[in-house]
DNA sequence: GCTTATCTACGATTCTGCTCGTACATTTGT
DNA sequence: ACAAATGTACGAGCAGAATCGTAGATAAGC
């Protein structure tokens, strides 16, 4: 039972999906193709092939089908985060938090939010 | 003038550059051995297209080379960041740290060091 | 009813990253 | 001096992902 995780277009659909709520084929390459030159038969193709590995599930509607997400946002991401953070930054989750607030303009808020976050997790451990 | 970062085998051998220093292709080769069922020339190919794409120097010593990191380490993970950032959390950081900091244990001290870091910021945006 | 458009299914191709094998040169050891 | 070991260079194979083209079914429009 394999169980790799979305590659990058797989996750370009997943996304769609996530954000907007069951979509067609036509209404995700729609999406896709005004960032990208791309061919609807390439991203049917995507979706055929993550229905087989069950990442998307699929309903009969009229001549074609209507595509839903079948895999959790957050365990996929989580799926991934693992899977870079081992490569890039040797495992250590701090050193990527850092890296990753010093180089992205973070709002007042967002910061609130962290140090919040933060303080929660002080508590946690003992 | 293509502008790839580095994949996941060629980050492979920089981690060992950028932390031992100059390395060659058998001390490299040593390392990822204990990890990896790998054979020699494999990573000995890796390291000569390494060379060609610019990500490593190196210079006579012998027989063989003594490879050197020409890369920068932060420079090669913010590029990396950036695209994972992009494919996997829509580019926002927050989301990202926040699931970072939740999913894995970050020690007492990391913790003091992010909220310094998160004080920093708050004080130099207005 | 018949033409046109839309959707599906699926094979074929291309590309890239990773891997290994072979041929050859050079050094080391006896 | 010669065999064994170690290094380089480089082509070839392989697998996974991404792309596209073609054929056939179905619906829509005139």
């Amino acid at each position: 039972m394999e169980n790799t995780p979305p590659t990058a277009s797989e996750l370009a659909v997943l996304n769609l999906l996530w954000d907007r709520g069951p979509l067609t084929v036509r209404a995700v390459y729609d999406e896709l193709a005004q960032d990208k030159d791309i061919v609807y038969t390439t991203v049917l193709k995507t979706m055929q092939v993550m229905y087989e590995r069950g990442f998307v599930s699929r309903e009969r509607m009229g001549r074609g089908h209507i595509y839903s997400a079948a895999i959790e946002r957050e365990s996929t991401q989580d799926k991934l985060l693992d899977g870079f953070l081992g490569k890039t930054f040797g495992g250590s989750a701090q050193r990527l938090v850092m890296r990753a607030l010093g180089n992205y303009r973070t709002s007042k808020d967002e910061l609130q939010e962290l140090k919040e976050l933060i303080e929660r997790l002080e508590n946690e451990e003992q």
